[in-house]
DNA sequence: GAACCGTGGCT
DNA sequence: TAGCCAAGGTT
């Protein structure tokens, strides 16, 4: 039998949408990956392992989704929690503005839902941290019904298969088509089919179209250049900022503050550090131990001690650190008894390294922890 | 609409 | 090496 194409530019017709949908459903039931969530399609287990999924890759993902559903079972487990331990969970996955919106989104849940997740678009795609895609993906697979979703895998497939471009009218079209993908029925299945299939086997750089259950259904692949489309987006410079972090010790504590709510590493903890383009910058410094409650040392014998270099790079940003420790155990001027003062977090307080290991920190203080540890045991 | 928001793996 | 990429959402 002739299996129907689609040509480039024209909307598909019913026939070429059911045939992939068949070639579709078939496939994913061989060659679905065994998921911890794919057991039982649980709504909480599907909807944290969407939200650890955005923009994060499957292999980074599992073993933090099984550490996770060890230290929070159920949704309520994640709502009553604090956000410091939400976190901590979350800590080395990135993008944590998703981890703070999955808290709240979970006490929405126990508060208007009775502790269920909502299985309408709309009432998920009204919780923090759901938006188009999370809202259809929680929709379709753990509630199977019948809506479509959209991510980077879907786009790709769908740009190869009717051979076009990524504009903004083509993603309004992907959205349409995967509507008739998913109107058919069996919504769950289709839906993660056809992102299965994107990361399995129509990846990125090497489709992989001999193994490919749409290859005769595809017009990128009849035209001979499926990884031409849906094209690349032309990307930013990426700049580079060069700054100090100051390890700030007294006794066996260490001077620590936690970032904003909002913005770069918000709710995670840091080491005080500043932007310093030009190499020296003293006056930092001198604020930090303020604050810190550290008697300030006259300009001239300002010398911090080298700790090391620390490297850290950005989607969006690069960082180059040349980062400082600084010893103070000094009995001159007036000091305040570390972990006795209630000051705002965010300005700063002292730690001890037991303390701290229970406290969410990025990459990069976790980079100038590691170089502590290492100085102080030699 | 565009900028912002992390990290690790791959080439 | 430096760039690219990965189950997006928020502002």
């Amino acid at each position: 039998m002739t299996r129907p194409h689609v040509s480039a530019g024209l909307v598909p017709d019913d026939r070429w949408v059911g045939s992939v949908r068949q070639a579709l459903l078939k496939w994913f039931a061989r060659h679905a990956r065994p998921l911890p969530w794919r057991k039982d399609y649980a709504p909480y287990h599907v909807w944290v392992a969407e939200m650890m999924l955005q923009q994060t890759r499957m292999d980074t993902v599992l073993p933090y989704y099984q550490r996770w559903m060890e230290r929070f079972p159920t949704l309520e487990a994640v709502a009553r929690a604090p956000q410091q331990d939400v976190l901590k969970a979350w800590e080395g996955l990135g993008y944590y503005g998703r981890a703070r919106n999955l808290h709240r989104a979970a006490g929405e849940m126990l508060r208007r839902h009775g502790g269920a997740i909502p299985s309408s678009l709309e009432e998920l795609a009204a919780l923090p941290g759901i938006g188009p895609y999370t809202a259809g993906a929680v929709a379709s697979i753990a509630f199977n019904q019948p809506v479509p979703l959209v991510d980077g895998n879907v786009a790709r497939v769908l740009a190869r298969l009717t051979a076009r471009s990524a504009t903004e009218q083509d993603r309004k079209d992907d959205w349409a088509l995967a509507a008739r993908l998913a109107a058919g029925g069996q919504a769950r299945h289709v839906n993660q089919g056809m992102m299965e299939l994107g990361a399995l086997v129509c990846q990125p750089r090497v489709p992989q179209c001999h193994a490919c259950p749409l290859a005769d259904l595809c017009q990128g692949a009849a035209l001979g250049r499926p990884q031409d489309f849906p094209g690349v987006s032309p990307r930013k410079k990426i700049p580079l900022v060069r700054g100090a972090m100051a390890l700030l010790a007294h006794q066996d504590r260490l001077w620590v503050r936690r970032r904003p709510q909002r913005g770069l590493w918000g709710g995670l903890w840091e080491f005080p550090w500043w932007e310093e383009p030009e190499g020296k910058n003293p006056g930092p410094w001198a604020e930090l131990l303020r604050q810190a409650g550290q008697s300030v040392p006259e300009q001239a014998d300002f010398q911090p001690g080298k700790l090391g270099q620390i490297n850290h790079t950005l989607t969006h940003c690069r960082f180059r650190w040349q980062c400082y420790g600084w010893v103070v155990t000094g009995p001159r001027g007036k000091h305040t008894r570390p972990g006795r003062r209630a000051a705002d977090p965010e300005t700063g307080a002292w730690k001890t390294l037991e303390e701290l290991a229970a406290l969410p920190l990025g990459k990069p203080a976790h980079l100038a922890l590691a170089l502590w540890k290492e100085k102080i045991q030699s």
